[in-house]
RNA sequence: GGGCGAUUAGCUCAGUUGGUUAGAGCGCAACGUUGACAUCGUUGAGGUCACAGAUUCGAGUUCUGUAUCGCCCACCA
């Protein structure tokens, strides 16, 4: 062994080389970005992590994506930037905080108030901001951490408050009453978008209303079904459909109309439903059309429990097919019944505090839960006699997000932002293609979405946050407040652009305030005006990221530089929530689109196709990943894995940490705090484990195997590097002219240039996966095995060596380069060991000057290396190489057995092959006796045609006769087949006359090929079978 | 209810504008280790491309329908 094989180890530690390499990087300014006139920017803005949450798989894909664009673009020559930062999260994070002070000191927010509450949030904040970053850091992210920002730091506030100035001045904010989602146990209203919907099981109550003074005839009860008894404290009107009769015909003709074109399989229940619906016009039509009548009259019912006198309403919300046919209002909490109110201009009552106890509107059952209350409200009609039929019934039950607890449709001041014109202008910017999303089905969900229009409830009663910059004075009349607004026009503050006001009839006074700590906040405080104690919505902040981050409000040279930033790479869940928001902020305050291209990666599945989350425990930390296969490994098996159309789904193991084996997590066995290894029967535990007992065994890491292939190639491109600088002794660079080089070089070098230019293509169409492949392929398939092994004899060869060892340096060289944006660590290690050869790899002899390999230029396809002949040719070596070795290993034969054989075939072929000689017997232990034509076969012939060439081995004693008999009948039976299939085709008049001539002409070609291949499979059976008479 | 995506080898996935005998990695089987790498090498087995129709000389690929799975949005007294 020589010096180099013992200094360079077999393996890569990355655990001792990684840190070390991303300090040196970071210390040599290699991740700054600075405004360069002389270069093209190009900027990433990162997706903000939760500053509270632990990365997760979902990130490491996501941010390895960007910084595979990033490292990329940086090589290519652009000031690349990327952007770090960190979201603060509003809900999700002072939640985390409160179920914290909770647990530990069983404390609410309340005991400690606004301001000590919040101080420990910017605590954990802190502590939990550096442990995600590092994760980043640990997975090789090339960010510019110089300009590190956070959603709720100095810069990002004040251009969330320059925002919503210019907001509220152009009138877009406004107050209303509106129902919102109420999070009883977090006490804040949430949006849509943070509710799920979860099946409970529940009842389904039949109430009697009784009417007030009847009509002889009419009935005495209006009978009303829920779910939600407890609710009817805040009925304020029973609805009934005008027009039932009507009603029910346009039902059944929908109903009717579905029959026919649905699947056989659902014409069960839909005629089940028909005839419900013809019974129900016995039952129910009739007196339904009296309640219309009587709704129209002005007939009033008696709300019981509550004494409250409520009106009959007909409206159209009522649906006479359903429950009872009529339908119980309660305005102030469910979002139809609101609307039938505005409709009937019907009054509106809320029950609710906003702990989700019952307010003094409900009457005796003030200061009760809703749980309880309903419990109560249901026994007090039950003794009036008043409850009818009881269902069981499963409820889809809107639960919050974050607390997981139920939500009360509650309704409430919020503060909106008015989106019709501002969404308008997001449309039309991916409309036109000045934002374009990859992939483009994308686009249609942000449409979509954007086109309701739908104003964006902005405020949440938070305390971590952006607090409403407005300040609040209720007026005695109209009068006064108008006289105020006038007050407020002549301040100077006003004059000076500092300050807006806003009447909110009949006499409500908002005043904004554009600056932080301006001291006319205090004289307005002084005068009567109360601030908002709403904070803003976290994607409020996070929808201003692209131009907060780099100065904005302020016309910055780095807003001016990098902004319209280039690309967003995000995960799909939020296309509408931030993706859509951030188009829309960043139209409207800075004028441009903040990005130009979007794309949208696929999700991280489990292996049973759900989706990976901590509270299924089915998710892996990329920090488990890159403990046990570095970050290389993480990074290039996630690129491997991200193609354009699949979600990934990823089979997940613990790795038991007595014996390390591999034990598959199963949707039972992940719900379990200790699992015993099925191996070493020693027991472990997950991340469940919570009692003493549990956590007294060691906690298994979990991985996936699928990061196998990757950690493999990454070994094998170290030790691949290890051969060529083991052989790179004494080496001597020259000027190559490619041209005069054996075909080998060419090959190589011109796989190089193909490789290089469809790695590119595909990174910039974002094809990861394809580009993964492609490099692998080439490094693995032609680089190791052949062109290295080719490598070995000609090292020998002092006429070779020289040549060889420069291509051998060059395409290393450049095969780093090519990867280095998917595993930056080992490449940069091996790059760096390299240049200790000396600085000159380019077959130019030009030397590099950069010291880094993430610093270094991009490779360029070298058209004149791009040779399709020689590539072409190449194919043919590797065919007959085949060949041999199948056929050797077919007959067994020792490794070290030399065989001796021929290959006919025609005199181009010949000429290609005889260079190449020596390689057969490298690479396949075989001594070639002949090529071209006019061979005999030998007595003992072991035959494969491939690519028009018989590959003929004379394998004398060695040979298993009976087996190569068996094996050429079956391939002449395949032959014969084939043989049919195409004379079959070839007679056919449809194919020859209507298929293309090239396509015809191909196929009769590969039909004389056959025919040449079968007639030599005949002649060798024969010999063979004369052997074995002879040889009985 | 509306929209989107998927279904190809035991597993996880590729498969360009339709055109020879449908590919890869893992797993499996056989053989192989003193000179880069056993995280390796060589070879092999393994597929009715979910199902049914249609278009076409020709369909994994285009169209229609069906089934199953997943995701998003809306709604549910």
């Amino acid at each position: 062994m020589s010096d180099l094989a013992e200094q360079i180890p077999n393996r890569f530690d990355y655990q001792i080389s990684c840190a070390a390499l991303y300090a040196a990087w970071e210390a040599d300014g290699c991740f700054r970005a600075e405004v360069n006139p002389d270069r093209q920017p190009y900027t990433i803005v990162i997706p903000p992590p939760n500053v509270t949450g632990a990365l997760h798989l979902g990130h490491a894909l996501n941010n390895t994506l960007q910084d595979i664009r990033v490292r990329w673009h940086r090589m290519r020559g652009f000031e690349a930037l990327w952007m770090p930062g960190t979201d603060h999260a509003g809900i999700a994070t002072q939640a985390v905080v409160e179920r914290r002070l909770k647990e530990l000191e069983n404390k609410t927010r309340h005991d400690l108030g606004r301001e000590a509450l919040v101080a420990r949030i910017w605590k954990w904040k802190e502590e939990s901001e550096v442990r995600i970053l590092n994760q980043l850091r640990s997975m090789g992210c090339s960010c510019d951490w110089t300009r590190t920002r956070f959603t709720l730091d100095d810069m990002c506030a004040r251009a969330v408050r320059t925002t919503f100035f210019d907001l509220f001045g152009k009138g877009l904010i406004f107050r209303g009453k509106r129902l919102v989602n109420w999070d009883t146990f977090l006490q804040t209203a949430v949006s849509d978008d943070e509710v799920f919907h979860e099946v409970v099981k529940g009842h389904f109550w039949h109430l009697k209303y009784p009417v007030i003074d009847p009509a002889p005839g009419e009935p005495t009860h209006v009978t009303i079904a829920t779910t939600r008894p407890e609710t009817m404290l805040g009925d304020t009107a029973v609805a009934v459909h005008p027009d039932p009769a009507a009603a029910l015909d346009a039902h059944e003709k929908s109903l009717k109309e579905k029959l026919t074109s649905v699947a056989a399989k659902e014409r069960g229940p839909l005629k089940k439903q028909l005839e419900e619906l013809a019974a129900r016009r016995q039952t129910h039509l009739p007196q339904l059309k009296t309640l219309a009548a009587m709704a129209r009259r002005g007939v009033k019912l008696r709300l019981p429990l509550l004494d409250r006198e409520i009106r009959l309403v007909a409206d159209v919300w009522a649906k006479p097919e359903m429950g009872s046919g009529c339908v119980k209002i309660t305005p102030a909490h469910d979002p139809n019944d609101y609307e039938v109110a505005l409709r009937c201009d019907l009054p509106m009552i809320n029950i609710l505090n906003v702990d989700g106890t019952l307010n003094a509107e409900a009457g005796l059952y003030q200061g009760q839960t809703v749980h309880k209350a309903r419990k109560r409200v249901i026994e007090d009609l039950e003794a009036l006699e008043l409850v009818g039929e009881i269902e069981d019934r499963d409820i889809d039950l809107a639960h919050s997000d974050r607390s997981k607890t139920p939500i009360e449709p509650f309704l409430a001041d919020q503060w909106f932002v008015k989106m019709d014109q501002l969404a308008q202008n997001a449309m039309d910017a991916v409309t036109d293609g000045r934002v374009k999303i990859i992939p483009e089905r994308y686009a249609k969900g942000y449409l979509d979405w954007l086109g309701e229009k739908r104003d964006w409830p902005v405020g949440r009663q938070l305390w971590w946050g952006h607090q409403i910059p407005i300040w609040t004075q209720q007026f005695e009349n109209a009068a006064a407040a108008e006289a105020e607004i006038k007050r407020l026009t002549q301040l100077p503050a006003t004059k000076a652009g500092r300050l807006q006001a806003s009447l909110e009839a009949p006499a409500v006074v908002h005043v904004s305030i554009r600056d932080e700590a301006d001291p006319v906040e205090q004289q307005l405080e002084g005068a009567g005006y109360v601030r908002q104690s709403d904070v803003l919505d976290t994607w409020f902040s996070s929808a201003l990221w692209p131009h907060s981050t780099l100065g904005w409000p302020d016309k910055t040279p780095e807003l001016e530089y990098f902004y319209p930033t280039s690309t967003l790479i995000t995960s799909r869940d939020i296309i509408t929530l931030w993706v859509a928001r951030m188009v829309l902020m960043g139209l409207n305050n800075v004028g441009q689109v903040p990005f130009k291209e979007v794309f949208i990666h696929p999700k991280i599945l489990d292996g049973y196709g759900e989706t990976m989350s901590k509270s299924k425990g089915n998710g892996v930390d990329p920090i488990d990943v890159i403990d046990k296969f570095g970050p290389d490994a993480l990074r290039f098996g996630l690129c491997w894995l991200a193609t354009d159309t699949q979600d990934v789904r990823m089979p997940v193991q613990f790795e038991c940490p007595h014996c390390e084996s591999s034990v598959n997590q199963t949707k039972q066995n992940r719900e379990q705090p200790t699992i015993e290894c099925p191996n070493c029967h020693q027991l472990f535990s997950t991340q469940w484990a919570k009692l003493p007992e549990d956590k007294s065994h060691p906690k298994a890491p979990v991985t996936s195997e699928r990061f196998d292939v990757a950690r493999n190639f990454c070994n094998k491109l170290w030790n691949a590097a290890r051969f060529v600088m083991i052989n790179l002794e004494g080496f001597e660079p020259q000027t190559l002219d490619v041209r005069a080089l054996p075909m080998e070089d060419r090959w190589i070098l011109s796989r190089l240039a193909t490789t290089t230019r469809l790695v590119s293509e595909a990174i910039d169409g974002y094809h990861y996966s394809d580009a993964a492949r492609l490099v692998y392929d080439f490094a693995w398939d032609e680089f190791c095995s052949y062109y290295v092994e080719m490598a070995k004899p000609r090292l020998q060869d002092a006429r070779h060596k020289r040549a060889t060892q420069q291509v051998l340096a060059h395409t290393l060289d450049q095969l780093l380069r090519l990867l280095q944006p998917m595993i930056p660590f080992i490449t940069e290690a091996i790059w760096q060991e390299l240049s200790r050869f000396g600085a000159v790899r380019a077959l130019d002899g030009r030397a590099e000057e950069q010291k880094w390999l993430m610093k270094s230029t991009w490779p360029t396809p070298i058209a004149e290396h791009h040779d399709p002949l020689i590539e072409q040719q190449f194919s043919r070596f590797v065919a007959v190489l085949g060949a041999l070795r199948e056929i050797r290993s077919r007959q067994n034969l020792p490794p070290k057995e030399e065989v001796t054989f021929t290959v006919a075939c025609d005199d181009a072929t010949r000429k290609l092959l005889a260079p190449m000689e020596p390689f057969f017997k490298a690479l396949a232990g075989a001594n070639c006796l002949g090529l071209g034509t006019g061979f005999a076969l030998p007595d003992l012939p072991a035959q494969l045609i491939v690519d028009g060439m018989e590959v003929t081995l004379d394998l004398g004693k060695f040979i298993d006769v009976a087996a190569e008999i068996d094996r050429n009948e079956k391939l002449l039976e395949n032959t014969v087949k084939q043989i049919t299939g195409k004379e079959s085709k070839l007679s056919n008049e449809n194919f020859v006359s209507r298929a293309p001539a090239d396509v015809v002409e191909k196929e009769r070609d590969s039909l004389n090929a056959l025919i040449q291949q079968r007639d030599s499979i005949v002649g060798t059976l024969q010999k063979l079978r004369t052997v074995k008479k002879t040889t009985k």
